[in-house]
DNA sequence: AAATTGCTTAACCACTACTTAACTATTTTC
DNA sequence: GAAAATAGTTAAGTAGTGGTTAAGCAATTT
């Protein structure tokens, strides 16, 4: 999880007790800290303060909403601020909690966001574990040994269809229709485009490789489970 | 097969039975074990409780659908439950078949599962298996002993029509309407060229031979299965 | 307004599958 | 048994298919 927050002191013991509890923490001192790291590593849920130098929590939380509406936010605040100021700026946050706070009430938060993130995942991701492979649909993500791509839309499209009929031939006319919706010459050769995409992520993983049958289609070929 | 049933007692008489009809059974004691457990395996058919600790029947069925849109799912219910509710649910599942159950019915409906998708497994795959050659015309691939060769749609599509009428006499006309959709004299010595290919990957099986019946065809001899 | 992103279109090249051709071998017919 | 027809084989020719890179374009973001 990913903790911002410019008292030291006071995120020290938050990470040390939030590290009992058996989570992985990163702490950031300031706002912008906190972007940086956002964009780098994966987070499974993000505490923020709201009063920070260099980017306040509201303005972290709104960058990190344009990358992903779902990595849960919770704010932590001063009792100071006023309830309605929180709740309308509650740009993009799920839940705040008033300083000072036990670790206790601040466990059972995030519990809950954690439950229900986890649920809606696995309600609605579409992943496919092939081999070293690792390809999340639904986060556009393609994890190959231990590189990492960002996918398009359609290059997941492409991909999903590919895994969902690995190892036999899909004929050119079929993806095509099935990742495009139709079937004509541009459109073919846009998808050798995509495909010459996909190969070149495929290079990180010899067991798998995309096999031109020629005046056909293609093949994906992977490790048969 | 998969199994997830929570009530362990039951769980484990309905996998011995089930063994004891042949089949392999893989027992799950919760929704998420059986999530783990299709992510790695293959299975031909999975029986789910609905009413299981650690996502229920109908989120485990839901994932594999995601997965896979073949596999046969049956769900296990309680008499309580009302049917109405089961079939609004019934997401992606196949069946259902209320507790307490006797194993002939269960084995009887699965059976009726397994042979429907054997039977559209065989339709999505056109293979030819005579004698020492095996020859799938949806992968384009013949195996002779030990050499295989990929074939190209054209040399594919020969060959299965020699398949289809093996041991009898084809007249070239009858060859070429078939094959190429017409019969004039270039076409004609264009078939000649892949008579001439397919003769070489029969050499690896003296049984087999592509006989020419001068002025008239060919006949396609193999050994009668 | 400028930059970025994501897809399509274009252009170029390499390669493939099939046809055509050319030559040889076999069979049929007279 | 020679000429004619038919078929086998190999190689040359050709249209088409696919790989790749980059330019073009529309939409979105900065």
């Amino acid at each position: 999880m990913l903790l911002a927050e410019d008292d030291l002191s006071l995120g020290y013991v938050i990470k040390d007790n939030l590290i009992d509890a058996g989570y992985e923490v990163v702490l950031c001192p300031d706002g912008q800290a906190a972007i940086d790291k956002f964009d780098k590593d994966e987070f499974g849920i993000c505490l923020l303060d709201i009063m920070m130098p260099n980017k306040d929590g509201f303005a972290v939380a709104k960058k990190i909403r344009q990358q992903s509406d779902m990595v849960p936010i919770l704010f932590l605040t001063a009792r100071s601020m006023e309830e309605d100021k929180i709740k309308g700026f509650q740009s993009g946050a799920d839940d705040y909690i008033t300083k000072p706070f036990s670790i206790q009430e601040l466990l059972m938060r995030m519990e809950v966001f954690l439950r229900r993130t986890r649920k809606m995942h696995s309600e609605r991701s579409v992943n496919f574990i092939i081999g070293k492979l690792n390809f999340s649909y639904t986060d556009l993500k393609l994890i190959i040994g231990k590189e990492m791509f960002n996918l398009t839309q359609k290059e997941a499209d492409l991909l999903k269809f590919l895994c969902e009929h690995s190892n036999r031939i899909l004929k050119r006319e079929e993806v095509l229709l099935n990742v495009w919706g139709k079937d004509d010459y541009f459109l073919g050769r846009s998808m050798d485009v995509f495909i010459t995409k996909l190969r070149k992520y495929f290079k990180a993983d010899p067991e798998v490789n995309l096999e031109t049958i020629h005046g056909v289609g293609f093949r994906f070929n992977t490790p048969q489970g």
